[in-house]
DNA sequence: GTGAAAGCGCTAACAC
DNA sequence: GTGTTAGCGCTTTCAC
């Protein structure tokens, strides 16, 4: 850009500066709110910058502090709606901070959740959000040396790379293998999404078959879906699953969305829950409290789990200490369908 | 902590360019892939990259370039799986092309909403896509002035501050009391969300109303509750709306999440859709097609009107001309609801 | 194909 | 309280 800087470009705290007839130091330090300036040259810059249109150019003074207002946040889908809940927790905190979320959607594919954080770093953001605690290697590399608060949300791990908000999926899954084991249940069946992508419900799975093992009973019929978690995959794939077994008593599902499917598919089929079979889940979703028999279920607190998540990298940006892992409590919720 | 001892700061163009024998311009020109630079050269920037971990900062790209590579999209709420549907298309569409979205969540608030478009601002981004026709008067005047493209999107108009990519919900609500009218019925109802909020469900409601006026038919009970829409919203309300007219055959809702609710409640005290009473909605959710009893509903293409938006602002950055007003078409789907 | 110089619009640090 | 001086890390322009 070499070119002669001679009139004022508009739009600048330079312009303002001069309309203001202050000096650009002036116009920066009310432009962000610092109190070391006099209230009378304050309103006569606030009015100037009104009059003129001025918006503050961050790019340019990220650039010149070195310190950025934008937390990068990674999730895997947008289409399964405990993330957007997660979400929402995470701007409903940074609102009025000043601070913005900036989000980047991975599709549960490692490969892209690795090319959104290098695209996200070079932003260089003040912190980042990223779901789930199994990376790509290069992005458990890159985030162990970067110099930003980083928060794992949803899994509870004892090795994060950071700061930990999340759940102990493994003893979600016991809990509700306890419930149904304490309900007299004894021919278990599983109806899921794909354990490859999705981590959190595979170790639900895993808490929830050790349980029944440790009280000499299995599970007589496990499928697993590779399509989207959805109502869909319950609705459509019920039939298939209770064909795999004759006389399964009772069903345990990867989340509501799933769980809430195969509900329809038994009430267009006329299959009594839970007279014919039980049915019980994971998540909370008001669609599994809402049922006309309500989904006995697992709730996990999404949207708070998405405010710590932000409160912890905002204190962290402020310099205050904060945990490095906090354990999400979940809560058993006792429907109608077991 | 292990610095290199020159002066050269390290994560720099300059740090890459002299571990690499070559001068910042040419290390630039590799990061931003122009291709007016000998493969040997770039393969050994490239290499050296990698090696010390460097990663591009755009912060001061887009300010030395005035180009920004952030694409700001500003929604109403995250809880309403409508928008994150439509947020998907534009993630799924920016995918891979350098550009990124970020997100502001409105809360169906216009102050919020101008605060946000002001924010949004400050970070120079490449474009916007925003929900909805109505703003708050600053919004429509900042947005006018503003040198990026912009895309209202949801609600078709006639008068786009920029560019629109939108559904003509007025005809939806029309399509529906016609499909109503046509089947027979005589006394409806109507429950949804509150229409100073949901403008959307307000224009489907006055189109619907409108159609039913000129056939000689009214709507006998109108209930619009103040709480977010949902499920809950449906479930906990229809016993009201019934309650308000003793004989209505039909219920219009203002969407899918409602009318499965209100389903949902049927089935429970025993009422027969369509026998005892028949529903109508609009979305297209997957709610309304997995229930036992299909809702009839007008689908609109969430989804698609994402990816139009995004393709349209990249359009435009690319220096492409682009429609101004893009027109999505929504379909009845009839189910047995009706 | 490559490099040197001059900014992009702002803020840190210090002076007054 | 307010102004001055140097950059922040990159890209533009133009020279070679």
């Amino acid at each position: 850009m070499a070119r002669p800087n001679r009139a004022t470009k508009p739009n600048t705290i330079d312009a303002v500066a001069e309309a203001a007839g202050v000096s650009t130091m002036t116009v920066s330090r009310v432009m962000r709110g610092k109190d070391n300036v006099s209230d009378r040259t304050r309103d006569r810059v606030l009015e100037t910058a009104r009059k003129l249109g001025y918006i503050h150019n961050r790019l340019a003074s990220s650039l010149a502090s070195s310190r950025s207002e934008q937390i990068a946040v990674i999730i895997p889908s947008l289409r399964n709606s405990v993330f957007p809940e997660v979400l929402a927790g995470i701007t409903d905190t940074l609102d009025g901070t000043g601070f913005q979320a900036v989000i980047g959607v991975t599709d549960y594919d490692l490969e892209r959740e690795r090319d959104l954080v290098v695209s996200m770093m070079s932003w260089r953001p003040a912190g980042m959000i990223i779901t789930n605690s199994t990376h790509h290697e290069e992005v458990d590399r890159i985030l162990t040396a970067a110099n930003f608060p980083i928060v794992e949300v949803m899994e509870l791990t004892g090795s994060p790379i950071d700061m930990c908000v999340g759940l102990d999926h493994f003893a979600a899954g016991r809990t509700m293998a306890q419930h149904l084991i304490g309900r007299g249940y004894r021919r278990f069946g599983y109806l899921g999404t794909d354990h490859e992508t999705d981590r959190a419900a595979a170790t639900r799975f895993a808490g929830f078959e050790k349980s029944l093992s440790e009280n000499d009973r299995s599970i007589e019929a496990v499928l697993t879906v590779k399509e989207p978690s959805g109502i869909g995959l319950g609705r459509n794939n019920m039939r298939s699953l209770l064909a795999m077994s004759s006389d399964l008593d009772v069903v345990y599902f990867s989340n509501d969305a799933v769980a809430a499917g195969a509900m329809m598919y038994c009430m267009a089929e006329g299959i009594a829950v839970p007279g014919d079979i039980a049915l019980a889940s994971f998540s909370g979703l008001e669609i599994a409290g809402a049922m006309p028999t309500p989904i006995t279920t697992v709730s996990s607190p999404r949207y708070n789990m998405g405010t710590t998540s932000a409160d912890l990298i905002l204190a962290r940006v402020e310099g205050r200490a904060t945990k490095t892992i906090t354990e999400a409590k979940f809560e058993l919720s006792i429907g109608a369908s077991t």
